[in-house]
DNA sequence: ACCCGAACATACTCCAGAGTATGTCCCTGC
DNA sequence: GCAGGGACATACTCTGGAGTATGTTCGGGT
């Protein structure tokens, strides 16, 4: 965080704490949040509950972390193209190409999503966590709400026919969130065969929602 | 089962096991299947753990039976619209209306159908479970294909275009199921009401499909 | 050379929750 | 009217897992 007189240390400590942020969230998304078992993450990594404890000070506090990671990377890769060149079905295409290939990238992390939710509906957490979520989910709204707008920036430019851009946003998220259930990587795969599956989904999804 | 002397008697019997596994749709559906404690389940019928380990024998069995009472549910109110009058196009919007109803009016135990595959994929079962959740997959893939065969069906008779009716399947399904994840039902809310819902969701959705 | 703190490992505590063993009530058939 | 079993409630056991307290190692600063 601050500047410290030695910045490559801080460099390592930060990739050790990342390691087990990213096997946390392998053992989330694989057996559920409640299934996950602290010693699991520790196994994960070759390690023990210690090395765990010492980057994160609880279980739920670690989940939120990789809940947080998850939409970063989403309104990095995806949200930014909000603003852009082009009609508003062009940028909404490229929205959804890019949310597209993080679920098949970077699944580990997205799945966590929907479990967040899940905990959301009817954690058991108290107060402080409370709140915490609360402000995941503001994230998480945020995030979709991109999509909501640029529903609603069609219709007004033309290019989109979506009645209710609300419903038109949820259908279109369920459409290509569910890819991350769906997709495992084949043996061998590039990156450029992903690019082509995502554009295949999206014109396919697309479809439905242009003018 | 069999056919008892009193049939009465049994009926009225079927009924309280009925109330168990309603409940624990309910429990498992909020807090995810490890979450959720058999005391929980007892709890919500104002009962014990006495009652529910009187019908069922473990929690594994309890969900098991969750999950296949959903996809009985979808195969009786959706599946049954494979064989039917019409284009291949019409009766895809048949088994797509039916699903989202189904999503909307048995919530609680459809969203337990996404907990059961995440159990699946990396449950720590032993040997019979096992065996049960392969059983209960194929249930739920031999569902899934009737969407695959009438995309397929459609791409032969020219009412549907899909490239990959596998990929097409994918994100219908996608974006249908999501409905689960996101509809909670409006107090007063009435049954043509949902019906409008359904159909607009599958108009749209289904804008992406046709020739 | 020595100290200190980051970065872990080890060895505990403690409770929640699955499963069980047993008791109780009531209805039914004889 | 009584024997038996279905349909639970009560009262346990026992393990797994979260969190903690304490020990250990090692690299850098003085």
């Amino acid at each position: 965080m601050t500047a410290h007189p030695i910045a490559a240390n801080d460099g390592i400590s930060a990739d050790r704490r990342e390691e087990v942020l990213a096997a946390a969230a392998e053992c989330f998304m694989r057996r559920g949040y409640e299934a996950t078992s602290m010693d699991d993450v520790a196994e994960m990594l070759g390690a023990t509950k210690g090395r765990v404890y010492h980057h994160f000070r609880s279980k739920p506090e670690l989940f939120f972390e990789v809940f947080r990671r998850a939409i970063s990377i989403l309104a990095r890769e995806a949200g930014v193209h909000e603003t852009g060149p082009g009609t508003a079905a062009a940028r909404l295409r490229r929205m959804a190409r890019a949310h597209v290939l993080c679920m098949m990238e970077t699944q580990t992390f997205q799945r966590n999503l929907t479990l967040g939710v899940d905990l959301y509906r009817f954690g058991e957490t108290s107060a402080e966590h409370r709140a915490t979520l609360e402000e995941l989910m503001d994230l998480r709204r945020a995030y979709e709400d991109a999509f909501r707008r640029t529903f609603a920036a069609g219709k007004a430019d033309g290019s989109l026919a979506a009645p209710d851009p609300s419903l038109a946003m949820r259908t279109l998220l369920g459409a290509i969130n569910w890819v991350a259930v769906w997709y495992s990587p084949r043996p061998g795969e590039t990156r450029a065969h992903r690019e082509a599956l995502a554009d295949g989904i999206v014109d396919q999804v697309l479809q439905g929602y242009l003018a």
